[in-house]
DNA sequence: CCCCAGGTCGTCA
DNA sequence: TGACGACATGGG
């Protein structure tokens, strides 16, 4: 067992934010598939109370994930003098963190995200894993991770259809394809800036500006960027009386500059839980 | 039977 | 450029 203290932090809306899609609560605990290992987590009296199938590295991995070296009371205050009428929906975010994902996995999971609900997305995503993916054996039950590249880099269109992807069967294909082409690689992202790994990341069919966003928020940390999606939509215009996605990007950018996908995904949060 | 979900693409003006 | 329907599937 790992025993890690932790100051400013919500673990439950950090998790069931629509973020991450591999997890199950059970009881108290939450069951995590990160990256190589089963992790079972909950917070008590300030402290992360950690179980895994595999503890090397674990407190490092743990710390990266949940973002908790960013400090969010600074990012807060910021937000909060931006705009203070928007206090009270910084304020419902208190202690939520941007995780920060694997990119392979964040990738495929966003392009199945598209017109999907967060419940189906996470459905799918649990059976490819089931399906592709290494199984790991935690507390004598069967867990599965995320397929590697390798793993599923020779998948066909019929068995992603069998998967039920639907439409984003075709997406996910040429994706593949595209990585196996090495026409899209995840490592040269990390040498981008933020509007050239945008753009390269556009190029992808099924890849849009919003994919791309989620991808480049949660897998590469680029806080500047943030996807617009029906519920940040609906928030903006009942707050602003702002409904157009491009207006909307532009007083965001303009207002909220490098902190934009923190606010994005704090309204985010706000609209979808109320 | 309708509408909607962490959208994107192709088409048409 | 901008608007608009199609696209698979599941849930309300």
């Amino acid at each position: 067992m790992l025993k890690l203290k932790v100051q400013n932090f919500c673990l439950d809306s950090s998790i069931n934010s629509g973020q991450f899609f591999r997890y199950n609560k059970i009881g108290d605990f939450y069951y995590i598939v990160l990256i190589d290992r089963v992790v079972k987590l909950k917070l008590e009296d300030g402290y992360l109370i950690i179980y895994s199938s595999n503890y090397n590295n674990l407190e490092d991995l743990i710390v990266e994930f949940f973002d908790l070296n960013t400090d969010y009371n600074k990012i807060n205050k910021k937000l909060i003098e931006i705009d203070s009428n928007l206090k009270y929906i910084v304020d419902s975010c208190i202690n939520f963190k941007i995780l920060k994902m694997e990119p392979f996995e964040t990738l495929v999971s966003y392009v199945i995200s598209q017109n999907n609900s967060v419940n189906n997305i996470k459905n799918i995503v649990n059976k490819l894993s089931i399906n592709y993916g290494e199984k790991i054996l935690f507390e004598n039950n069967e867990y599965y991770l995320f397929p590697t590249f390798d793993s599923i880099k020779d998948i066909t269109l019929e068995e992603l259809k069998n998967l039920k992807l639907g439409f984003r069967s075709n997406y996910v294909y040429e994706l593949l394809n595209n990585i196996k082409t090495n026409k899209l690689d995840l490592d040269y992202i990390y040498s981008l800036n933020t509007i050239d790994a945008m753009n390269y990341l556009i190029l992808n069919k099924g890849i849009g500006k919003k994919v791309a966003s989620c991808v480049l928020l949660f897998a590469y940390k680029r806080y500047d960027v943030f996807p617009i999606d029906t519920w940040v939509k609906k928030i903006m215009g009942e707050l602003f009386n702002i409904s157009n996605e491009k207006k909307i990007e532009e007083f965001i950018k303009e207002n909220y500059k490098e902190y934009s996908g923190i606010i994005i995904q704090y309204l985010f949060n706000y609209k979808r839980n109320n």
